[in-house]
DNA sequence: TCTGGGGTCCTAGGACCC
DNA sequence: TCTGGGGTCCTAGGACCC
């Protein structure tokens, strides 16, 4: 038995936590850039923004409907949603943390009173954290993942379901008329593991809402799509194939990527960019006490405006693996230099490790000076000691640039940030009486 | 003018091994 | 006419997730 906690509209509910004035407003949370909409309120939703739209097709509801749109916070969102994560965990033995705003409880079958303990758990983050959120218990994950869905849809449009599948959904507890209605109501593409592509081949066939999806026969799925659909059908069935992660596995590669505040057409603010990449990378690397043993850099032009297009991309072998941000930079460096073809206005760039390796399992050049990794990894070490005390970029390479955050027109659009209520002690709520 | 970022997994086909 | 059997590794492409 399984549970599935998400927060509702997440990105935009820790907005309202900090920010009561915008209940009942519509409001979205916008995409790095400003560049699109990536979380909505039911408010939003109802005037027809869609996940993903570009901010810029937007800008007539901000006039006519009092659409609010937010950059996104995402120190605010993390922070959230580890207060978030801590109290779902108290539902049943064991939690996989599957996104910002989603975990799974496992281990449910012996539990007693599930429900009413879901309503409880529900009930305290709802009052310690302030974020709204719906639960579906369910014995696989894509049931549970559905019966979130049934549980969202019925708070957020009453009579759409019985009230008594608002925010608590159990698919135990459901007659067999009503799994079937449910099933029936949600379509294909709605289940967890089915994309657009997929539900367009299924519909062909069709194959259209969840129940038919439900009654496809194994081998066939098997053969035509692959194990992958194969198991989502029986999971609809009721029969478990998708395991809980309880530790996240080790990463296989780390990226930094953004897209620029404005178009780029010389190489020098491009080399800063990708130093700052690497950096940032780097960073997460070490942190994650892992090795690169090789890097990917690429930059390219807009997909969206018409005119030259650019896309350049290498990968430089790291030998030996490194995790010391000076060298990371270089090959950053290294590659872009020779990937560069001036005469186009670049629109992003980014910076990718791979190979990764744990530190532990390091091999060691028998050629090289056996205390020269050491001093670099103990500078490191400062390095991130002392930016993790005094903020990000306190030292730093060189090669990042010395610009401010206004001067470098590279740097990201963030116009509506809002602050870091809960991580920054210069920008912590100050409540007056 | 303006369109995000960061991941994972599976499969097929080719190269290569003994 | 007739040309084995059993593998691994790598890559590119396609699909998915939030």
């Amino acid at each position: 038995m399984y549970a599935l906690i998400d927060g509702n509209n997440f990105y935009v509910s820790c907005e309202r936590v900090f920010r009561p004035s915008l209940q009942g407003l519509p409001v979205v949370v916008l995409s790095n850039n400003d560049g699109c909409a990536i979380a909505r309120s039911d408010e939003a939703k109802a005037l027809g923004v869609k996940m993903g739209q570009p901010f810029f097709q937007l800008q007539h509801l901000v006039e006519l409907k009092g659409l609010v749109c937010l950059s996104a916070n995402f120190e605010l969102y993390g922070d959230m949603s580890d207060r978030m994560m801590t109290l779902a965990a108290g539902l049943g033995p064991r939690q996989e943390i599957y996104s910002i705003d989603e975990s799974f409880i496992g281990d449910l079958a012996g539990v007693r009173d599930l429900n009413r303990r879901a309503w409880a758990v529900r009930a305290r983050i709802l009052q310690w954290v302030g974020i709204p959120c719906c639960i579906g218990l369910a014995p696989t994950k894509t049931l549970a993942k559905l019966c979130n869905h049934v549980a969202k849809d019925s708070e957020r449009k009453p009579g759409s379901y019985p009230p008594e599948l608002a925010r608590v959904c159990n698919w135990q507890e459901m007659p067999r008329a009503l799994r079937e209605d449910v099933l029936r109501r949600t379509m294909a593409g709605d289940v967890w593991g089915i994309g657009r592509r997929i539900a367009v081949q299924l519909a062909e066939r069709g194959v259209v809402t969840a129940l038919d999806v439900s009654r496809m026969p194994g081998p066939m799925v098997r053969s035509n799509w692959g194990v992958v659909l194969e198991r989502t059908v029986r999971e609809l069935q009721g029969i478990s194939c998708i395991p809980m992660e309880l530790a996240p596995p080790p990463k296989k590669q780390i990226a930094c990527t953004r897209s620029f505040g404005h178009g780029i057409n010389e190489l020098e603010p491009l080399l800063e960019a990708v130093s700052e990449f690497a950096t940032r990378a780097a960073e997460k690397l070490r942190k994650q006490d892992l090795r690169a043993g090789a890097l990917h850099v690429f930059a390219h032009t807009s997909p969206f405006r018409p005119g030259p297009r650019f896309y350049g991309q290498t990968t430089t072998q790291l030998v030996p693996p490194t995790s010391d941000t000076k060298a990371l930079v270089r090959a950053a460096l290294g590659g872009m230099h020779s990937i560069y073809q001036p005469g186009f206005r670049l629109a992003k760039a980014g910076v990718m490790l791979m190979d990764l390796a744990e530190s532990r399992h390091e091999q060691h050049d028998l050629l090289a000076a056996a205390d020269v990794g050491r001093d670099q990894s103990r500078l490191m070490e400062a390095m991130d000691r002392v930016n993790g005390r005094f903020g990000k970029g306190t030292v730093h390479v060189a090669s990042t640039g010395f610009a401010s955050q206004d001067e470098a027109g590279w740097r990201m659009r963030q116009e509506r940030r809002t602050p870091r209520y809960t991580t920054n002690i210069d920008e912590i709520p100050i409540a007056r009486c």
